[in-house]
DNA sequence: TACATATATCGTAATATTGCAATATAACAG
DNA sequence: CTGTTATATTGCAATATTACGATATATGTA
């Protein structure tokens, strides 16, 4: 079907799913790496950088956006986005304490 | 087109993402909560537990076990999963390793 | 052997995602 | 106002994902 079914699961669980989904394309992931490079960036320099089309790397700024990872602002004519504080460390916070939650343990029968 | 141009970016990035999109799903983030809390698990408690049909359940343990983030063992009728505990280490420093690359600072222009 | 239990796989329908050309919008320069 | 630059949005085609019923497979039991 294609529809996730969220309504079966907690807030936290969507939300964690929400921003890794969000980590799952590997544009994405190279948009954050210039951005960390580089503190800032405007969809131009994108473009040059993943080669990808314009509308392209505008859709995926846009995704980032609504869940509040990156966040742009007007210079002029163009845009220049960069991280947001904040939501960064919410974000690793949210993956540490998954991570963390695993005590190694035998595969024991169930 | 609904494909991913993996050939533009590093096998990090892609990586990166594969694990990331593993996890970008609230079932799945559940079936790895309960293995946290329960150190094994059988398919058929996860259909107990969170109500999906066997058959998605199922597949949702596939693509996990894929990345080689759980590894399952046949014990008898059923089949015994649990956390790969290199790889579940392997995941934490890669996702560390993007979080912690962040320095603050200011939205400047480009 | 026949049956029950547990899981995997197949096939399919509904929906989501990815990517881009075309176009719209917005700010600035002359 | 006109043209230029940068970004957002729209519309669409190709592909991927999610979910599940039906069925296959595999192990243990009577």
């Amino acid at each position: 079907m294609g529809v996730t079914k969220t309504t079966l699961f907690n807030d936290t669980q969507n939300e964690l799913a929400a921003f890794a989904k969000v980590l799952g394309h590997p544009a994405r992931i190279a948009i954050l790496q210039y951005l960390l490079k580089a503190n800032t960036c405007c969809n131009y320099n994108l473009v040059d950088d993943l080669g990808l089309a314009q509308a392209t790397i505008s859709q995926h700024l846009k995704e980032m956006k609504q869940l509040g990872i990156i966040q742009g602002t007007v210079e002029g004519v163009s845009v220049n986005y960069c991280i947001n504080p904040e939501k960064w460390l919410e974000l690793k916070a949210r993956f540490s304490e998954l991570f963390d939650g695993y005590r190694p343990g035998d595969c024991l029968s169930c």
